[in-house]
DNA sequence: TTGCAATTTCATTTTTATTTGAAAACAATG
DNA sequence: CATTGTTTTCAAATAAAAATGAAATTGCAA
């Protein structure tokens, strides 16, 4: 999870559902893990939106129960798509408005225009190759 | 640099470097983002040892001037040797530790095996995938 | 070598991120 | 549909990370 930029807490919560045979509640997690019943909301809500843990029904007790997801391929994928390629659009639209704001000097001058090429390339090349990457990691 | 968890200031002195045309002085590079003589120390020393940045030698002058290295590619692949290949082996130190303290109990148990399995092939095709990465990012 | 400008280091301060805890919102059950 | 157990939200507290500034170190040039 530190690789992800994420809280400790998050990477916690992932590793006690992933070693867990059982779906657990979230007072058993805070219990277990001794955070507070704020973190772990906020935590499963992170691994929620990760796709990373999945919550199931136990007949007859109210509260949710908790399952790590497995397939850490997919994780990665999901975490490429939702938090790195966006970076990469507002790099774009950034490359983009400072072409424009390059005054009629920084024009004629070429060293602005093979910077900002270079920028434009890795772009480029970020945009075809991450999606090829998180295409790897999804399939098994 | 925000994505390589990287410090703002670190981000701002490599942009400045990168669109000037000159080496800069530490003074000048302080002087431009209003930052402190620490600050563009530490975070010039962390960008050399990217080897994102290096210093050029002026004649006459005693101060290092800096020079942004513009290959990201590199840069990348850098990263990924010096700051994310540690991590995967420790990560298998870490799990075979997990596998040694298993309890007789838990080793009759196919799921902690099946578990620790899945670590296991992922930090496999971590340890294939990322230098390949870092290889396709090397060239060109 | 010595003197001094330039740079690094590091304890302290400031800023940012995370956690807490309690109130609000929600939802299952009788 | 009211009660009550569960989860979410969010302001405040705490912890972690980054920036500062000054002292220590370095290394060039006289």
């Amino acid at each position: 999870m530190g690789i992800l930029g994420m809280p400790r807490s998050v990477g916690e919560i992932y590793g006690l559902l992933y070693f867990s045979e059982q779906p657990l509640s979230m007072d058993k997690i805070t219990a277990r893990l001794e955070i507070s019943i704020g973190s772990a909301s906020q935590g499963l809500k992170t691994l929620k939106s990760l796709k990373a843990v999945r919550s199931t029904y136990i007949a007859g007790d109210r509260r949710d129960h908790y399952v790590a997801e497995t397939e850490f391929r997919r994780l990665f994928a999901t975490f490429i798509k939702d938090e790195i390629m966006p970076h990469l659009d507002s790099a774009k639209d950034r490359i983009t408005r400072m072409e424009e704001s390059l005054t009629e000097e920084n024009k004629k001058d070429e060293f602005y225009q093979i910077r900002l090429e270079k920028l434009k390339k890795l772009t480029k090349t970020g945009g075809r190759l991450l999606p090829v990457l998180a295409g790897i990691l999804k399939l098994q």
